[in-house]
DNA sequence: TAATTTTGATTGACTGATCAATCAATAAAA
DNA sequence: TTTTATTGATTGATCAGTCAATCAAAATTA
């Protein structure tokens, strides 16, 4: 079996199964054995490529951001005016893989890990950072630069929360409705704004 | 030292203690050997009077809980109208301590946590749909009943999301900010309401 | 009241299980 | 032969949970 050039196809698996197993338990309380049986090598070999838990985790969240990223700038280029950019910048945080319950539990576990892991963290407040100014250059384009920091704030928050209000899974919102409270928060955002400037 | 009755305080010196040291280390693989340490007691007793660490757990979040709901009745108690009580529920949301760093540590864990432990999840499943009824009840009475709902589920996600973004500690909005972030979100929904029926 | 029994509070020491991490050994490709 | 991939076996540490023993206050009895 063994075979050169194994190494990337390795950590892939792994960095997948990790994902997988995390989403499945909610939290990161699971064991190198059971990452590594479900990418079908034995725990030894993840320590190997991984060097300890901790960096299987780094690497993990690491991929959850960069497929998060990918696809904004994909759904950014898709579209031309600013406002299409923001229901764009929406619609991919609301996207079927990343509402899925085991992204959601994932994203949660790193979320309470970021409290202890000053690595972990950083990355999350990448993602916020990057939803935050997305968000804000777009809006900067149909407002006073502090109105579309403020309404950016707001709606990150309320992107955020409809999130983790999805993890509890009682009186679940769809994609849809939770894609339309956003774009109406900022709809009236707008227009009570546009509505202020002409008085 | 033995004296009787010392139970419920031994209960409550747990419980804190719990509450305390989940919120310092920002997660619930805290040990009960710790927990015990904070409370001035021993491993043991802790076992003695809670059974398991689970239960103790689930004891320290019901006594979460029920804290923000002895604050929320309050709260609404003291004023009379509709919007006021609106504003009254925000207010306890974002109050000082609810938005200490530990807090908000301790609420992200047991978020985690509800993903696995069915209990832990019912709580938080209540505590949601306080907030939520809460407001939908207040909203009713200056809108339409469907318009109500919506409003509040956007209101309840903003709130949260506010919450959570606090966790990571950059870009930190103030308890203020935060506050007529939401505010100003009713605002605009029931002004975009209003203009839209009298139109 | 004094002596005795019962009960609640408390702990130190221990156990069993779990797990991350290590390492020496093997097997196959280069 | 050297290098790369891979694992089984093992180790050391950590913890939840148990248990028998202790201590002192209450309750009971004489």
């Amino acid at each position: 079996m063994p075979k050169v050039g194994m190494e990337p196809v390795r950590r892939k698996a792994l960095v997948d199964a990790a994902l997988r197993v995390i989403g499945d338990h909610g939290s990161l309380t699971v064991t190198m054995s059971e990452i590594a049986r479900q990418a079908g090598v034995s725990p030894a070999l993840a320590h190997h490529y991984f060097g300890s838990k901790e960096q299987l985790l780094i690497e993990t969240i690491r991929s959850l951001l960069k497929q998060l990223r990918d696809d904004a700038v994909t759904a950014l280029k898709a579209v031309n005016t600013p406002r299409a950019k923001i229901s764009a910048v929406i619609r991919v945080s609301f996207q079927a893989d990343q509402f899925a319950p085991a992204t959601i539990a994932a994203w949660l576990a790193f979320y309470a890990e970021a409290q202890r892991s000053e690595e972990t963290r950083r990355f999350l407040v990448i993602y916020a950072r990057r939803l935050r100014s997305n968000l804000v250059a777009n809006l900067k384009a149909l407002c006073p630069g502090d109105a579309a920091e403020r309404i950016a704030e707001g709606a990150a928050a309320m992107i955020d929360g409809l999130y983790i209000r999805q993890s509890l899974r009682s009186a679940p919102v769809s994609i849809e409705a939770s894609i339309s409270l956003t774009e109406d928060y900022i709809h009236s955002q707008l227009a009570a704004l546009a509505k202020g400037q002409i008085q």
